[in-house]
DNA sequence: AGTAGCATTGCAAGCGCATACATTTTGTTA
DNA sequence: TAACAAAATGTATGCGCTTGCAATGCTACT
């Protein structure tokens, strides 16, 4: 079976009997074209099967259209339901995601330089970010990166997060008002700005009242099994919190079932543990964990509204966009 | 600020001085250029931030590298992983991975058309279905499709599943070992193929045994809370089956809270529940799900190794694959 | 009728790269 | 050292589209 070649505006415009200019014409928003040949170069391009050459129509504007997608984190319980997000409104505006897995440092480089290749128009960040290399390089062909959860400084990109500080602050107050007194704090990513702003503004918080303090800190703690085991760690070097404020909801659900099933330790009279995300799981009955509701959507969906934004305005400034999250307070806190 | 344009190969033929072509060589793999004159152009490519521009490439070579991933069920609870997988074998290939979202007929037409436009190489569709008309035009236009997770007759397409009748029989014999008699099926997607595949086996296994029957079917209900609620409606119509098999483990584990903190029903003893898809949460202490562990990661490779093979090798053929799954006793049934 | 003014159309030159073909260089062998 | 094959390089064209510019058609107004 002989590839026969795809039909192009050329041999639309032999069948329609116009030029080809018409043809593209034809296929641009608010081109100058009568209404009756547009409709006739339609119904020849029906015809054939036609749609444009979009690989073509880029090379000849220089813009692709493409935006890159850079997901590192698909650990995230909300990973679905954000690249979902980001897909979705990618397309709405009218552009495409191209999406790379990556979370190392040479993967991540070499992400890029495929991004580059592929003359994206600007690239979404998740939950890592890139080299000062790379976002340099970046910065030097005008492509704009937006990072999504995650910042590190000295980088040439904007940045979405939620505000952590009053995150910490209201966790710092919830925990005051209840008099517990000794706070752990428990987190997977060492680096994520979200743990030290909430650490910084949780700190400040309970300083003010006595006897009150951070008695640890422990990171590089992700997932169930993970919390489990750190609980039963904790209680045997006995380093005993009565509060645990985790950065992770299936860490927290770990915590809680070591609690529960391993340690007899009574949630939340003696122990009371706070997650972050809100997954789904926390809310069924049987863990009903204390935790912080991200906005997700709305970090989403203002991501990708400032990359499109940067990249039609062709502006290079970086933004940092900070959105606030909610604590919602269910039966590992005591009631008030 | 004006915009600089990116150098392109000329620019770097120039800082070498080679000609265009030779930059273009050095860039290809295999091509006919001496390793002197390719060091010296790789040298100028560096010094001016070059990245042959695929885009371009694709125009002269008419072929994208681009595979067009539709992504129809993001509520799957390995949706991540799945796209994941996808993404990263894909790229491995050598292809970069263009990802939609959609789930209606209009959408998915969209999607396809929009495929079509960036010439994509080849598709994977992921829990949907392609409409007859665009499986027939991607033919026409020789674009192989993959369907992952889903099967509709009559559609030019290669098909990946797991084997869904020998599920059927696995959980059929499991079920009247331990003497079970009446069986309900609950399911989210009624036109699934996996449903009827584990349906259809599941009946013809147990209508060996006298007495032994399946006393109801019920689609349409996914996730945690309709599960509780369905448990709840059974029971108050006094359909009471003593086993359920449910083709997803969120609405199992719904029907499984239903059953301890609503109902009071005791499990595996008066009521035996399987669910599908071996999600992390099903292996919690707290829940402890029977459960079918589906090979997604084999799924996933699969279905990105036969696009790429079709791909490359030209071939329209379809194929109809079908991986093995696994059933997993935990303690919603009872032990033998 | 004549013509200014605008909407439509056609023409042709790229966009950046791959590649067939022509030409030059290199290496090999007698 | 001459002669020839093979390797390396250059030249020129095309991939399918957009778009500036020029040519044409149309309308309205004097």
């Amino acid at each position: 079976m002989t590839t026969k070649r795809r039909n192009n505006s050329q041999d639309v415009a032999d069948l329609a009997r116009v030029s080809q200019a018409s043809v593209s014409r034809a296929f641009t928003l608010g081109a100058s074209i009568s209404a009756k040949t547009k409709m006739k170069i339609l119904a020849a391009a029906e015809k054939l099967d036609y749609q444009p050459n979009i690989i073509a129509r880029s090379l000849s504007k220089s813009q692709s259209g493409l935006v890159g997608i850079l997901f590192a984190n698909w650990d995230h319980p909300k990973a679905a339901e954000i690249l979902k997000g980001l897909c979705e409104a990618i397309t709405e505006k009218g552009f495409k995601p191209v999406v790379q897995s990556a979370n190392t440092t040479e993967s991540v480089d070499k992400a890029f330089t495929d991004f580059l290749s592929y003359q994206v128009d600007g690239v979404i960040v998740f939950s890592i970010s890139p080299s000062a290399n790379m976002s340099a390089l970046c910065f030097r062909s005008n492509i704009p990166i937006v990072i999504l959860n995650h910042s590190t400084p000295g980088i040439n990109a904007s940045v979405v997060t939620i505000d952590s500080t009053k995150v910490g602050r209201q966790i710092g107050n919830a925990v005051l008002e209840r008099s517990y007194k000794r706070i752990t704090i428990i987190s997977s990513d060492a680096h994520s700005q979200v743990l030290s702003g909430i650490s910084d503004a949780l700190t400040e918080t309970v300083s003010q009242a006595p006897e009150t303090e951070i008695i640890s800190q422990l990171t590089g703690v992700h997932g169930y099994e993970a919390g489990v085991q750190t609980i039963i760690d904790l209680w045997a070097e006995d380093v005993k919190p009565d509060v645990i404020v985790c950065t992770s909801d299936y860490t927290a659900l770990g915590i809680l079932a070591g609690c529960r099933h391993k340690l007899g330790i009574k949630v939340p009279e003696e122990l009371c543990i706070i997650g972050l995300g809100d997954i789904p799981v926390s809310g069924w009955k049987d863990h009903d964990l204390s935790t912080v509701k991200v906005p997700h959507d709305e970090l989403v969906k203002t991501t990708v509204t400032t990359l499109i934004s940067k990249i039609e305005t062709q502006s290079m400034e970086p933004e940092n966009i900070k959105l606030d999250a909610k604590l919602i307070l269910r039966g590992t806190i005591k009631n008030l």
